[in-house]
DNA sequence: TTCAACATACCTATTAGTAGGTATGTTGTA
DNA sequence: TACAACATACCTACTAATAGGTATGTTGAA
């Protein structure tokens, strides 16, 4: 796992990159404030000491975990917005269920973005930022998808796409946080399956 | 503020009272790995060792607040409920309304439930069952109201109070989570309009 | 004189972060 | 092409601060 004294080779990821790794799923399943540098050390094999290195700061880090959460997404969603074979309507509940597979299917895992929200008053203002862009990424997606449907007139007539996809996005979150809680996936299809079939 | 040496007047809340409400109010704002027991000293005026005479540890302070609030939460919940002047879908709304109020604009406080059930994952099983109560009353009085207006043919035709109910739920606390994310209280009204509007 | 309700004074564990050192890799220049 | 100078990527050892928690002492009121 460590670089030091060998090459990097293409099975080998950098350690940075599994610092940054390993705080993305630490953080989706503890939370900011419940994690440690103590944690990552234990499972990317590297001194604590040492993570400071590449993240002078905790916040550092968070940062990173965002920057990077949100390349990743934008890809993800790429990869279903342009996909010709679907409908709107189709690619936002694949969208949906793309989502619920990457985190709570995914040992429980809330989504990054949600689990640093929460803390939003006790976060810094660089990992605040981070986290709106992060949110505002995903939000503006669905609303771009939202108003292809609705050109199309594939969703009701008088649908409003920024309102919809604002409280689609919620409604997202929400339901995840209460899929967690009670630890019932029926509860975000369910959920999801109603605010669907009702908004668009 | 301490009861030592004094009487417990009217105008005085006795000390355990006063730390189950100012470790409601650090939950709410910072969360449960966010605060501790100095915060709670500094702001009671109590020393921390204190506070373990009356919860020996904080999982016990925790129980005692979520309790707390489900017996604050269920009598303001009947007051809305048992207003006979109000339609059920006026009684939903006015419960939003009521939700916000006592969150977001009150120091941008999440809701108590909401902040602990992120946590679900680092919390001791005391502490998550009192969650799962307190949220359970919530979303059983949105499914009686929902179930009460669907009888007197308020609702759409097909609703099913259930699933609606726990959709209800999970936007609201979703939406609460973005707008304090993005410090804009239209958020909540604005997603919280088209969810009621759409759904019921 | 008992005892509830505190305070004092501590403990152990953990936190993020720092200081200084070391082995290896890279690079510009003579 | 040799090598000094520097960069990279770690290490050990440490710090100050904070965490939750405990054992014991004090005090005023019933």
């Amino acid at each position: 796992m460590l670089n030091q004294h060998y090459n990097i080779t293409s099975a080998m990821k950098d350690t940075k990159q599994c610092i940054i790794d390993e705080g993305t799923h630490l953080i989706q399943t503890r939370g900011y404030h419940a994690f440690s540098f103590q944690d990552i050390s234990n499972k990317v094999g590297i001194k604590t000491a040492s993570i400071h290195y590449h993240f002078p700061t905790k916040t550092d880090l968070a940062v990173a975990v965002v920057v990077s959460q949100k390349e990743t997404t934008e890809k993800h969603l790429h990869n279903i917005t342009s996909n010709g074979a679907l409908t709107e309507r189709e690619k936002i509940k694949l969208l949906c269920q793309s989502i619920l597979a990457t985190t709570y299917l995914s040992e429980e895992k809330m989504c990054l973005a949600g689990m640093l929200a929460i803390d939003i008053l006790t976060l810094e203002p660089p990992v605040a930022q981070a986290v709106q862009n992060l949110i505002g990424s995903i939000e503006a997606t669905l609303a771009k998808l939202i108003s292809n449907g609705a050109k199309t007139n594939e969703f009701r007539r008088d649908i409003d796409a920024q309102s919809t996809a604002t409280a689609l996005m919620a409604t997202i979150e929400g339901t995840l946080m209460l899929t967690r809680l009670f630890k019932d996936e029926n509860r975000f299809t369910d959920a999801m399956d109603v605010i669907i079939s009702r908004l668009l």
